[in-house]
DNA sequence: CGAATAGTGTCTATCAGACACTATTCG
DNA sequence: CGAATAGTGTCTGATAGACACTATTCG
């Protein structure tokens, strides 16, 4: 039944409609110890002066693809060129959008805080950083935003439970303590040091730059992200093996 | 700048070309101890004749959502309503289609074997299961459609590794044997019996049924899947705990 | 020296993995 | 009884988790 003849026309097709097809970003940066999301406020209507996931329409001239359109709507709120970027999934239904069926294509980026510098939109737009309470930000959000972001925070949870992800919300020099705390934060619970300390090392995706970070205390020792090391599950043994 | 009157207006907009949207579904069964994908020959240019995913067009008439949508093709299909199905992810660029700019919303769908019975489609398309070699299937197939099983199956794979998924590939009633076969099967290795058994058990997704599978050998028990338990993650030490 | 945080060592419970062993059916 | 597969028990090595201990700096 693929695009047969009279059952499913290409868009632009006669009589047909085509859902709307959108981007948006889900942008995590932890500042104050606790995690945010970056928002922007809506000028215009459906949703006027209601906070907004950074997204909008695909724009077929300018994006070679999803992922393109989705750095471009993150470049264009923050200036930042390659955080990391992963696609988080796309909700797509006929109520969404009051302008009509539509499906957005959503990906999720991890900034280090230090690195943020909020851009002025071209029509004056507001953009603020939101704290997550729970797994949802505290503002009712335009569209399903509300329900995107908690799923984005849920994966966010979830892959800090077994992969090294949180570093790229850490800058450029760190030390474990500062990386430690990052996971505290976004799992909303204390680690054991040692523990964490041991697997973190023993994932080798650190290099130790040499350089500590004094304090009134014994210095602690800075590390950076190994390069081609960006994605890193934990070791763990993962299945009964045999053969 | 999300959908500002002169840079992103939505779809049919004066002079703008707003992207196709397809809903598409791996859909996969193990038989004869092998992993495989439907595939259906496609009528129609573009790639005629060649062998694609199910799936097409969303129609924004009869589909609710995008689940819906896929939902649909599925039972186009295989005449089966509710199987376990998962969003896989969402591929759109300029290229994939030459109608267009396109994109694709992903899901894939788990049989258990015995319940497909091939429908013949509405305008007598042909589909046919393909078994996976390696992480692909051996012919070239539409579009990227080659690249979205190898995604499909690599997903598939990892999630087999941690989480009891490969139940709902497997008939109502099986044997722990059986259960292990399918796991072996997907992930192209050999499992520890006694490892497996402990473990899919301490899972408590399993319910014995009572009732035995005779051979020529001792019986074994057969089991179902608990209600409520179609998503189970095997129980493992995460992270470090403190507090 | 004391405060403060960095970093290490030690013990224990748990579990994957390997593998051998017992159990129960059919013919 | 022997073949065949179901199902269990035992040992070992790895590691999460808890927690105490040592190390190094500043004031």
């Amino acid at each position: 039944m693929r695009d047969g003849v009279g059952s499913g026309a290409p868009a632009g097709g006669p009589g047909r409609e085509a859902p709307l097809t959108l981007v948006d970003v889900v942008i995590f940066a932890v500042r104050d110890e606790r995690l945010h999301v970056l928002l922007v406020r809506r000028a215009e209507a459906p949703f006027a002066g209601r906070w907004a996931l950074p997204g909008g329409f695909v724009d077929v001239a300018r994006d070679a693809d999803l992922e393109a359109a989705a750095r471009r709507k993150l470049e264009e709120k923050t200036g930042v060129h390659s955080p990391y970027l992963e696609q988080l999934g796309s909700f797509g239904d006929a109520r969404r959008d009051p302008r009509g069926w539509s499906a957005t294509h959503v990906y999720f980026a991890l900034l280090a805080s230090a690195a943020v510098a909020l851009q002025a939109g071209a029509n004056a737009e507001e953009a603020r950083w939101f704290a997550i309470a729970g797994e949802r930000v505290r503002e009712p959000l335009a569209f399903d935003h509300g329900r995107i972001v908690a799923a984005a925070v849920a994966r966010l949870r979830a892959k800090t439970e077994y992969t090294a992800l949180p570093v790229h919300l850490v800058p450029g020099e760190f030390t474990l303590a500062e990386l430690q705390r990052v996971h505290e934060v976004i799992l909303e619970r204390k680690l054991d040091k040692s523990a964490f300390r041991t697997r973190a090392l023993a994932a080798d995706f650190l290099e130790a730059t040499g350089r500590t970070r004094a304090g009134p205390n014994r210095p602690a020792r800075l590390y950076r992200l190994k390069r081609g090391r960006e994605v890193v599950f934990f070791p763990r043994t993962f299945y009964p093996k045999a053969d």
